[in-house]
DNA sequence: ATGCTTGGATAGTGACACTCTCCAAGGGAA
DNA sequence: TTCCCTTGGAGAGTGTCACTATCCAAGCAT
């Protein structure tokens, strides 16, 4: 198929889709002549893919290319490609300086790591994006007056492991190790908004189930 | 204190503090000559929510300034300001058009509620800003080529019911309710990274323990 | 041949949080 | 009192970033 089709079926525009080639998010089609190019299905799941990460999770042009570079790196085995793709979705801007908080923050991830027996996580976590998240959100949270304790946040990261057998679940129903990796992204991404528009709705189920007619 | 002070205790520049009082985020100070105006605790605290909101929440202004007009509206009661607050929360551009995907999505969720039996859900949920976000996210899923089913939905749904006790459960420590409406808004937006970033840790934890030494 | 389409490059657009610049009016020290 | 520095207010400007409108040259189809 031609670029048009391809704007036509996956709903993107064209002028976007040239976009995408020049940022090199999408793979260029095979030229066909000098003015004409051909793209495939891997073109249109990948344009699929590329709007998951850019338009719902919001993620920086160059972030996503960074995430594709790793799904389709075949110089890595089936869940260093996984974890590879995942590792680099995050990019917050980076930890900017070392602030008091910062310190006391990292202390409490690590020992959450420690107390979960997230080994995986102390291995590696130190320099992983989501660890560097992790920290920035708590240094966050008592920067603002919430201070977190280990047992504050144990009762969360407990949940995030149920979340993690499900994502877990979801993504073994795929068959090829290329179809898991992508979907592992995807839905990484797309069933965050998913999680948090349900964590809100159950917050208000939950605050009127306590709070009903409480009229202090 | 004076503007200048406001800005070195909370580490907001000044131009930015005169950005937000004159968007409303900000109650103006207690004048005390033509030049001058006093700020107190309250506007600290304040100031504070409205960079949780902001730069924590990536929420738009205008939507932090109806979140905060919620949080001090003193005509509802309790569980009206919790609810109102966290409800004026997000603020996703609209529902857009309806696309196919949103009927399907519109009806997975509401068969979601009443699986869930969250009434309160079913009864306001429909106009409800959590709600769009969520039939909104389900759509996109499928639009990106991954279906929900109520069955795919659920467990995801039953966890975000165990977030919303935690979280209700820490806003419940806070004593008056001004502070428990300011806390509910503040760990709703706050515990959102920490909340995402430990999933990604745990999906690297679980993908680690399932495929390690898989090398297709 | 010729008009329409295709893909590529360049320069804009719009949204939005923030920030710079200027200004009039005090207020403290000499 | 007088002079300079600070304060708060208002408008216009900046940077970022995803996206888009405009051109242009080179075919392909009629």
């Amino acid at each position: 198929m031609r670029l048009a089709e391809l704007s036509e079926r996956s709903g993107v525009p064209t002028a976007t889709i040239k976009y995408y080639l020049r940022e090199r998010l999408l793979p260029p089609g095979e030229r066909i002549t000098a003015t004409t190019a051909e793209y495939g299905d891997a073109h249109l799941r990948r344009l699929r893919l590329v709007r998951a990460l850019v338009q719902v999770g919001k993620m920086p042009v160059a972030t996503a290319r960074e995430v594709l570079a790793a799904v389709e790196d075949d110089s890595l085995d089936h869940h260093m490609r996984l974890g590879a793709a995942v590792w680099a979705l995050p990019h917050p801007p980076g930890p900017a300086q070392e602030a008091p908080e910062t310190t006391a923050a990292r202390r409490t991830a690590d020992e959450l790591m420690r107390r979960l027996g997230w080994q995986y996580g102390l291995e590696v976590g130190p320099v992983s994006p989501a660890y560097g998240m992790l920290v920035n959100a708590l240094a966050a949270l008592a920067r603002l007056g919430y201070p977190h304790t280990v047992e504050n946040v144990l009762p969360y990261a407990r949940i995030a492991g149920q979340l993690a057998v499900a994502d877990l679940d979801l993504v073994e129903e795929y068959e090829t190790p290329a179809e898991q990796v992508e979907a592992a992204v995807a839905l990484t991404v797309l069933l965050e908004p998913v999680l948090l528009s349900l964590r809100r709705l159950a917050e208000a189920e939950e605050s009127h189930r306590r709070f009903r007619g409480d009229s202090s």
